[in-house]
DNA sequence: CTCCGTTGCTAATACGTATTGGCTTGGGAG
DNA sequence: CTCCCAAGCCAATACGTATTAGCAACGGAG
């Protein structure tokens, strides 16, 4: 009773061009014109395109990718490279809408995505990549790229393989198309609401090792402000003893690189007693995934992920297609949630 | 200042075998085999291998994929195709532990993951996938095909095409391999814990148009049991007076077929002002998704998703290995949530 | 009539790799 | 010496597609 499906040939591998050329009595050129069709140079008559077509139909034909890419087609294929792992919870969290933007781009673009699958420990760029690059039209990338694989990833731009980087990273001697939030003015914004509200000594805090957008954060940090004071230390660095100390000496308002020191700027608070926003507020400078059920909303930026993922997309369409693309800034937008309050300065 | 890197050759296109058997003074013939080794059939001398790697350093050769693929090798990619949209966060949360499974097993096992975007809105087997499915070594599929994908699937697995269902699906005429969780027993102990706590009067309850493993799940119901009552309704349906009707009919535990009924269910006893497990009993059948904090933890089966994705991925490289890959059947846990309490007959 | 341009097609080639069937060289057995 | 075998290498070919060059037929302009 199982019968083979219809339309399926005897011939056990799938059919080719060569296969239909010879049902439809024409050359194998003229299939491949069919298909493709764009190439103005040669007209079919009409009555041969309909034998062309109607073969590829008899036959189930579909063109093979691998040879189409050999010749120097498109493969319609998007590699996604995370110098993260992407799926652990912990990071799911923060990629997905930049995947989920990519996807909803990439189905738009009829593209599929090439998901590398990290080795086991190291998250490097491997060594073999270029291999396995060269069967997409392009690679995105997404995390935090050691000075290694900055090389690295400038000798695959330099090579002309089209790349997109998501967020922005420099690379030596190369010019890489990134996809970027607007930190600055974002935080600039965010600190002059401080201002506005009455605050007058602000602390920036973030980890050691600021890549570059950390470094646009403290730029339009600075911007606002007459005296900007910033520091740089490790999450558990910051203990009671630290947080007395910066009220002690003045400060009223934090304003935090991400939402792992948020949640330990208020977890300490707390175990001190300290009440926000009454005794000073805060704000994160991240995207905050806060959500956790029962906290209250965090102030801060809300970074247009999504958004960045469907841009990223659309600049390596462009660089696919020859066309120079050029980095893309995504505005910030600011959420006003329920720590920030009210400075000593603020007008009745 | 923007030196070129090192190790990048002048030519504008990647190095080729040619290229790299020219500088070693050897025949490509001699490059591939130094690459891939594996045939006995021709030794290389020690100094002849050693001065063709050494040209694939200096030049920074790099296999290309497509040429690889196009004379029948593999391309280490697996395909992972989804009936239904992957990102959106209502179904991520159920499709991430499988994603996460796979992305596991795929990275131990050296293969990169092709996710297969879906067309504009029906989440369709697109009609020119054959096309993109040529790139890789084989597809995983998920999710809930129609009767039309059904075939089209057959078709695709009648080609030789190697394909692993995650979740146990029937194709017509054609022998799919699929990773199926142990809905059958699982259920069946769920039953007779039930039985054990004192129910007599159980009532199963799922949504109309049940697949395989709602079948599974009936089927344990009615093994465990004298007379299995079965119920298929719209989670409209499920309101007030039909709750009421099923108390009064004498029914003391519920089994649901997934967590949207069970959170409808426990909504409206809620409203009617029933408790549970006082008033009755009920467990999900599926994977409870519950979480939402505060939540009692419902009582019902665990779905080793994550294991399921990584033993999907095992299925396939045997298929691909040309061995054939049997369905694997995996053992489902039951959790005992805050949902099952005592029943009319229970011994004291 | 010749010349030329257009239409509609074919033959040939290139892409980069893996594999098959030789071809040479050297050495041991007879 | 001849014969044979093994080691070590190379030339040729195939994979399926896109593209370029070119060929035959035809019709209109001159």
């Amino acid at each position: 009773m199982t019968r083979p499906p219809p339309r399926q040939q005897a011939s056990r591998n799938p059919p080719t061009q060569k296969q239909v050329a010879e049902r439809a009595g024409v050359s194998q050129t003229i299939v491949s014109q069919v298909l493709n069709g764009q190439t103005d140079q040669a007209r079919i008559h009409p009555e041969t395109r309909a034998r062309v077509l109607q073969a590829i139909r008899d036959l189930g034909y579909v063109p093979n990718a691998a040879a189409r890419r050999l010749v120097g087609g498109r493969s319609s294929l998007v590699g996604v490279f995370t110098y993260e792992a992407v799926f652990p919870s912990s990071t799911r969290d923060f990629y997905a809408p930049f995947l989920e933007g990519i996807e909803e781009e990439a189905a738009r673009s009829g593209l599929d995505l090439l998901l590398y699958t990290g080795g086991r420990g190291g998250r490097r760029l491997p060594r073999d990549l270029g291999a396995r690059l060269s069967l997409t039209d392009g690679t995105l990338l997404l995390g935090r790229p050691s000075d290694q694989d900055r090389r690295e990833l400038a000798a695959l731009v330099h090579s002309g393989h089209p790349a997109v980087f998501i967020g922005r990273r420099t690379v030596p001697g190369a010019d890489l198309t990134c996809v970027q939030a607007d930190y600055a003015s974002a935080t600039a914004k965010l600190t002059r609401r401080f201002l506005a509200r009455g605050h007058r000594e602000l602390l920036y805090v973030g980890p050691p090792g600021p890549d570059e957008s950390a470094l646009d954060r403290e730029r339009g940090f600075a911007q606002a402000l007459d005296l900007a004071r910033v520091e740089r230390l490790e999450p558990g660095h910051l203990d009671h003893a630290w947080l007395r100390g910066a009220l002690e000496g003045g400060i009223t308002a934090f304003l935090l690189e991400n939402d792992a020191l948020m949640r330990r700027l208020l977890e300490v608070a707390r175990e001190a007693g300290y009440t926000v926003p009454a005794d000073f507020s805060a704000a994160v400078l991240g995207d905050a995934i806060s959500g956790e059920a029962g906290d209250p909303t965090w102030s801060g930026l809300h970074v247009p992920r999504r958004e960045m993922g469907r841009g990223a997309v659309q600049a390596l369409r462009l660089l696919v297609a020859g066309e120079p693309a050029a980095s893309t800034v995504f505005p910030c937008e600011i959420v006003v949630g329920a720590t920030i309050g009210r400075g000593p300065a603020e007008a009745r």
